[in-house]
RNA sequence: GCCCCCUUAGCUCAUCGGAAGAGCAGCCGGCUUUUAACCGGUUGAGGGAGGUUCGAUUCCUCCAGGGGGCACCA
């Protein structure tokens, strides 16, 4: 039977309990139990009123409401299970216990139906716990049906589309994404005990700074120009240090304008903490106290291995790349590894690495000192000013962390920005413009600090070993669908605006 | 942006160059301790647009969406 003529089905019950003067929504319910809080009502009835053989078990009185996931009518009674957050439940419905003005609405019930129940817990002959309905009460009625009941919501992009539909059919991804919750409820209190301050920053920003990435455009209609969704957390949390804060972090969500792919989302959620008075080797120390407060099936746990991407490329690659500092093209073009004609040394380097190194670590570890020319808002080593005091974890071939001794020389970061203002003009995009701003406030001075950024998506699917990141978001970026697409063009009007205007690249 | 694969009923799956089949859900009837309840009856489908063919769901082209890979990705 076609969607609609389902559809037109569900809502004719709606039309027929309400000529009764039943309603199908806004009824007030209250209940007192959850699903397994019934159960373990009934378990502890059970325990202290050990049952006599033949006799039924009557246990304490209970309120439950729940959605219809299975139902079992039989004439005059019908077993249905309802499910809410915490679980499933059967309950007993009986026409001679209920009357028959309330079992026609059983009759009438549909799979996704809302319904409250009140009556005493017991169980059933075959043994199953139950709620005896002394009265039923219709919450919702649902005119959609709900995903088949056996095989539950298989198909990958309805899940990801309608993951209300993949939540309800599936207690198993219900249990995922609270273990996210909780993920970041752990990472939120251990920073908190260690004395940092939570803080909301700009999302809309002038200049989309702080990291390397094409940044999504807005258009402010009341200043006819357009804005720039944050692409990192950092060069704001960097001017709550000027301002006096010693340690600040943020947990939200930063933009990128990139492709999808199992890796990426366009948004996704970045933790960003900074601390005065320390050095990235403190930053270390606290990334391995974050991780571990989330890792448990998998062996996370401290310490992780320490090693400076220079020795690793020598040792995995055979190439003594600090010997070879001013030959870096040729030494990657003898390892096979494409780099671009303008790329200096670092980035070379940096490509080196990422391609022939960086894959290859499974075990956690902090990679150490990444290329200056790679990192322009990270100190440099005071013994080889080629190198910055910068660490990447990398677990399973994955960046899940990257931190830096902060530069605060305001000097030396114009100098930096300066240079990547060059790589901007000649062309690449995701260089950020200079920030005068920022700049600014790093002249009034910005303590010494430790800075670190986490990939939380990124930590939860090591934690959770799912190989895409669309299993760790509940609502992850899809394609719009042409339909929408075209309602929503209707519905905003048509507003000229700079970004419009602009060519597409 | 490129390459490969996928799209059959509301859901889960079959089949096929020659009348598209099932389970669940739905509808009608039966059933007062069921468990993916059961029994009888019954409605409903090839992502979109073209092309080849006597005939296309099947073969071809294009489009859309999805999955994987590449590119991009501090």
């Amino acid at each position: 039977m076609p969607a609609d003529e389902l559809f037109a089905e569900r809502l004719r019950k709606v039309e027929q309990l309400a000529a009764r003067g039943i309603p199908s929504y806004g009824v007030d319910f209250r209940p007192t139990a959850t699903m397994t809080r019934a159960r373990a009502l009934l378990d502890v009835h059970e325990r202290e009123h050990p049952p006599e053989v033949g006799e039924p078990v009557v246990g304490p009185e209970v309120a439950v409401a729940g959605r219809v996931m299975q139902l079992r009518p039989q004439g005059g009674v019908c077993f249905a299970h309802l499910q809410d957050e915490t679980g499933r439940l059967q309950v007993w419905l009986r026409e001679d216990r209920l009357g028959d003005a309330t079992y026609d609405v059983v009759r009438s019930l549909d799979l996704g139906d809302i319904v409250g129940v009140s009556g005493h817990v017991t169980r059933t002959r075959r043994g199953e716990p139950s709620v005896l309905a002394d009265s039923m009460t219709l919450l919702v009625k649902a005119l959609r049906q709900p995903p088949e009941k056996f095989h539950g919501l298989q198909d990958l992009e309805t899940r990801y589309r309608k993951r209300y539909l993949d939540l309800l059919s599936s207690g198993a991804q219900r249990r995922h994404f609270a273990t996210r919750t909780a993920t970041i409820r752990a990472l939120r209190a251990s920073l908190d005990s260690r004395g940092f301050m939570e803080v909301e920053t700009p999302i809309l920003q002038p200049i989309a700074g702080g990291g390397a990435a094409v940044p999504f455009v807005a258009h402010w209609n009341a200043l006819h120009t357009d804005v720039y969704l944050r692409i990192a957390i950092e060069l704001h949390l960097k001017r709550l240090l000027v301002g006096g804060y010693a340690r600040v972090y943020e947990i939200g969500r930063v933009f990128r304008n990139e492709g999808l792919s199992p890796k990426h989302n366009p948004e996704f959620t970045m933790l960003e903490a900074y601390q005065a008075y320390a050095t990235y080797d403190d930053m270390r120390a606290l990334t391995e106290a974050l991780i571990v407060v989330g890792g448990r099936s998998l062996d996370l746990h401290p310490p992780y291995a320490v090693t400076r991407m220079a020795d690793l490329v020598h040792e995995r690659c055979g190439v003594d790349v600090l010997d070879r500092w001013d030959d870096m093209q040729q030494a990657a073009a003898d390892l096979n590894v494409e780099v671009p004609a303008d790329h200096g040394p670092g980035a070379t380097l940096l490509e080196i690495y990422e391609q022939r190194v960086e894959p290859e670590l499974w075990a956690p570890t902090f990679v150490l000192d990444y290329p200056a020319d790679v990192s322009p808002l990270a100190r440099r080593r005071v013994d080889d000013p080629r190198f910055v005091e910068r660490f990447e974890l990398i677990v399973a071939g994955r960046e899940l962390a990257n931190a830096f001794s902060e530069l605060n020389d305001p000097v030396d970061q114009r100098r930096r920005f300066e240079e990547q203002a060059q790589l901007r003009a000649a062309g690449a995009a995701e260089i950020p413009p200079i920030d005068e701003d920022f700049l600014e406030a790093i002249e009034v001075g910005m303590p010494p600090a430790g800075g670190l950024g986490v990939g939380v998506d990124r930590l939860v699917m090591v934690l959770t070993g799912k190989m895409s990141i669309r299993d760790v978001l509940l609502f992850p970026t899809m394609r719009p669908q042409h339909r929408s697409v075209a309602a929503a063009a209707h519905d905003y009007g048509h507003h000229e605006s700079p970004s419009e205007r602009a060519e597409d690249p």
